[in-house]
DNA sequence: GCTTTTTTGACTAGCGCTGTCATAATGCTA
DNA sequence: TAGCATTATGACAGCGCTAGTCAAAAAAGC
């Protein structure tokens, strides 16, 4: 029933501190008993009993992923993702969803993984974002991916997955533009996640490098929510001089304004443009389609999940980090398309 | 830094078995060593290291959340459900999506249980439905819960949480009844979820009681998702007879069917309403928004895991199970309110 | 064939906790 | 208040594994 290291040993014919030896990738152990010891764990189906491993090597296989993400989609992909990765090393997954407006985080956080000792975090906005976990983590020694929003990788940003949401902007708003439109507005998502920031400096980018005046009063404050897109875009179809295409800071804001727009009988695209960002799945069930960015956040994920296990084995090089750097790419969708 | 038993117990004065037994509820202490180690233990900050608890008990504190669901509102709310559950009686969730139709998934289902010591599994549809894995838990002595269509409570479905879809189903066809409606369709669900056929049945027996006849034609196979609602609402509109009202067995399925409809320029709800079920975020945001029936899917969760602690507790007692019915409530909205 | 290097094994000592069972403290009865 | 039944507490072994130390064995090098 219950397989031990002990039985493997026997069955492979060597001694139980060579098993070890071989489930743990230790070096100097030569091929062929390496073999035998392979079958032996492959014939008896033995899985290492993860709690005396942790317990015996206070080492641990097991990550967290903490949010606050109202976003389902994005959610599941990324803990799909994360969970890919978990599963071809060896690792769980814990998932902490959590406030991260609460003011006890830091402590809740550092809580987290002590008791259940893990072996890292993956930090997705708005955690990825916050100083004082990056500190008390730094000052802990606990390793930690943080996704965030960033173009260009940086020593500041070691231990991050970039996600190049200025560029991903820049280019729809190109489109909007390439569509003829000039009158051009922003809704926003929440201000302390930096990607907000980030695709509003690259729309006005594209902006300014067209020689685009954008009205002020058309950056609309917001959240990453349905209904922030309904309020933002009754602010702007109510003023006197309407913009004539909307970049909404993710789909589900985007969608958000299809909605208000449809209360307000106007029709899309040929009266307004809508685009949105992510390309999460409602992204094609909205009616029209909405135009977004694909961010692919299941790769993105297990990108920093394996970044996290290559940092934790060698916890020793802190400076040679990778950074990947995920730039989503435009998908043009009947929401923006008045060419057609 | 690191806090052990051993501290608790010297700072309180007793002996490690003591606080042993404090921390794991045992009977037989007396209120105020109690109240000693209680102290310490908050005075310390004290976590007991799960993994020495497992390895010690060959008790686990984790269970297992089974599921293969395309759908992220379902998933992210269940999981939301048990995580609660999990917090408060200080157990871990392990969640394990995988797909279900893959040969091996009993096999595997069981492996993940040993492997990660499991003290029990939520099965969600359609594992909760699949009788090789209930039996197959059972012959190994399994805790599981399943969360399952069904009205009434019975021995056979021991350990279960219900979901009264017929029941529910039934009120949105009367519901669509009352509207005058005569010509209904119905759009299934994946056959091999119950909840489907459930579904249907109710809408069935709404159309019998009132003594109105159903065109078979009028049901059309699906699956739980969005595509398939564009499908089955395009064979609808394509009938000679077109159906006037269409209960679609998910909100999404309704979305793609409302989709469809745009499409096709019929105006919803006046030449056509559509009723969803299960109430998620997007029934909302749909135009216009879906009538729908509310399913209350992190209560049910959090009670599913409830009743699995309760069973791992005490798991002699196998009979004396409780059933939790739940009848998700009708909620009407502009797609089918054509009085209004 | 002999030395050097690499692999392997036997053994030991925990990791932090729980289970068992013996012992001590307490309560109860007469 | 002795004498017994209860209840509360503690000593100790051990869960399955890792890690370290050496020593023995095997392979490689010259």
């Amino acid at each position: 029933m219950k397989v031990t290291i002990n039985d493997v040993a026997k069955l492979a014919g060597v001694s139980i501190k060579t098993v070890s030896r071989v489930m743990n990738n230790e070096p100097s152990v030569r091929q062929d008993t390496l073999d035998k010891v392979m079958a032996a764990v492959k014939q008896l189906q033995y899985q290492p009993n993860a709690a005396a491993r942790n317990l015996a090597s206070s080492k641990s296989y097991s990550i967290g992923y903490v949010y606050d993400n109202p976003n389902a989609y994005y959610i599941i992909d990324m803990q799909n993702g994360l969970l890919e990765a978990c599963r071809k090393h060896g690792y769980e997954l814990l998932i902490h969803p959590t406030n991260a407006k609460s003011s006890g985080i830091v402590q809740e956080v550092l809580e987290l993984v002590e008791r259940s000792r893990l072996a890292g975090l993956v930090l997705t906005p708005p955690f990825s974002e916050m100083p004082e976990i990056a500190t008390a983590l730094d000052t802990k020694g606990i390793d930690y991916v943080r996704i965030i929003s960033g173009s260009t990788p940086s020593a500041k940003l070691k231990n991050c997955v970039l996600v190049d949401d200025f560029t991903a902007a820049f280019r729809i708003t190109n489109h909007l533009l390439d569509q003829g439109h000039s009158k051009l507005a922003f809704l926003c998502g929440d201000e302390e996640h930096s990607s907000s920031g980030e695709r509003l400096a690259g729309f006005q980018a594209a902006l300014t490098k067209r020689g685009i005046a954008l009205n002020q009063d058309c950056i609309i404050p917001g959240t990453y929510s349905f209904e922030s897109g309904v309020q933002g875009a009754q602010k702007l179809l109510a003023m006197a001089d309407k913009p004539t295409a909307i970049f909404a800071c993710n789909d589900e804001i985007a969608a958000g304004a299809l909605f208000c727009a449809r209360l307000s009988q106007i029709t899309i695209p040929e009266q307004l443009a809508i685009a949105g960002f992510e390309n999460s799945p409602f992204s094609r069930q909205t009616w029209p389609p909405l135009t977004t960015a694909n961010q692919p956040n299941k790769t993105i994920a297990r990108q920093a999940a394996e970044l996290l296990f290559k940092a934790s084995k060698q916890s020793s090089k802190p400076s040679n980090f990778e950074q990947p750097v995920f730039v989503p790419e435009l998908v043009v969708r009947e929401s923006t398309r008045n060419d057609l």
